[in-house]
DNA sequence: CGGGTTTATGCAAGGTTTTCCATTATTTTG
DNA sequence: CAAAATAATGGAAAACCTTGCATAAACCCG
């Protein structure tokens, strides 16, 4: 990866999340501390973020920093789309749902991948978008302003005519009865369809949700192929998903 | 290999891929690391790349300055985007494309409007989604990472399915003789598919562009119902256009 | 045709940039 | 305060760039 290329996609992990840690950032692009912290001096010198110990911060979040819950939040996210990320190899085709977790997910898109991303969330598709070596190919339809996505019949028959290697959802509720539910018809027709045309499914979620219900299923939870949460695999909670047959990480 | 398909093959492989590596290009080619340097130079001094160490970048990898210019045409753009506002009423169905001058549409629609916005610009549909009373549609396909705009067969045949009340495009040159022309294949099928979907054709433009030409047709001149700038109608410059049986604002 | 000129390319020497590594401060945190 | 994490420093190797020069092909023009 070249320095320039380097030093934009830093800047640009900075504008997104308005701090980097200089320990992701060198696993992320595989270089040493050492080039990262020298790269994050010139961009402080250039005056296009604000060096600190441990990593940067953006120069507009100078003065009021962000309240506690909005970071705690953001660290469990960060580290499901970490392990996420990993699933995916070069020249996949990956479809993905909407949600805060999966916006994470997309931010945090290693930037050498070459893959082609399919979606219906406005604001996924933006991050895809700025990614440097990503297809986006957006599935058209009505925008449900609720959840930022399109739905309706028309993006269910596109999503009908996909086979794609992964299937990534964010979900609201995850119990062993029940399986994965939601509360927005509209929204569960689509993740449906994306269930049915993918050929592993993974399923993105905190925590605090797990073992939780909510009124309209969307599907049984052997569908499910993956679950990924911030715990290690090996939290008790999670035992009996395993025992079901779903792969954690 | 000659030189000017050489650099052809270069300037392609960058819009591909946002960068090329030196060695890479060498190797590929077959020539030495010293002319595919030369190459990078004169294509770097044409503005078609930015020559880095190891290789070169997209030119929309320069993030960097991008304040002058822009608050200069901003304020123009505004001008535009407000006459432009005035045409939409309670009810219409409106298809828009990208670009600048679109977007600052999309901001400054009023908040009381409903009508229903059909676009494949994904900023634009930003805007849109989160306007309190818009009702939006997305055209979906492959996005073209250039103009961030939805691009291919797949969106033409739904653009096709269409039947609007207005068209807006904001447009890059504008004559008496060629009408509307552009400078991507792709984005000229869309919008030729836009304009024969709506009954009434609202082209925006800042007045540098007028009297100018690009490589590619959209549309002849006769398309257009109404053309706005940021000048007066009466400024002298628009004289020819109004003649020619366009409405001018 | 033929000699001079321009253009394109390769080669080599020396300089610069980038990166990593090891070592030695410095800061943070419990 | 002490341990751990992070930062700065200097050196060394690799990759990369610049420059000047040599060669050969293409071109021009009388």
């Amino acid at each position: 990866m070249l320095k320039r290329e380097r030093q934009a996609y830093i800047l640009h992990q900075v504008n997104l999340h308005n701090k980097v840690l200089s320990t992701d950032l060198s696993q992320h692009i595989n270089v040493s501390d050492d080039t990262i912290r020298r790269d994050l001096q010139e961009l402080a010198e250039a005056g296009k973020l604000i060096k600190v110990h441990g990593g940067a911060l953006s120069p507009s979040f100078h003065h009021g920093n962000q309240s506690s819950k909005d970071v705690y939040s953001y660290t469990q996210k960060r580290i499901i789309a970490q392990k996420a990320s990993t699933l995916i190899k070069d020249g996949m085709f990956v479809l993905t749902g909407g949600g805060t977790t999966i916006i994470e997910l997309a931010k945090s898109l290693p930037p050498e991948l070459h893959a082609t991303f399919i979606s219906g969330s406005i604001p996924a598709i933006y991050e895809y978008m700025n990614h440097p070596n990503i297809d986006v190919i957006v599935i058209g339809d009505k925008i449900s302003k609720n959840s930022k996505i399109t739905v309706g019949l028309e993006a269910i028959s596109r999503i009908r005519q996909l086979r794609t290697d992964l299937c990534f959802l964010g979900i609201n509720a995850i119990n062993l009865d029940n399986g994965v539910s939601d509360n927005d018809w509209d929204v569960v027709q689509i993740k449906k369809a994306m269930i049915e045309s993918s050929q592993r499914l993974v399923c993105l979620t905190i925590a605090e949700k797990i073992n939780s219900q909510q009124p309209i299923q969307v599907c049984d939870i052997k569908k499910i192929d993956t679950l990924i949460t911030e715990l290690p695999p090996t939290d008790p909670i999670l035992e009996p998903y395993i025992k079901a047959g779903i792969k954690v990480l």
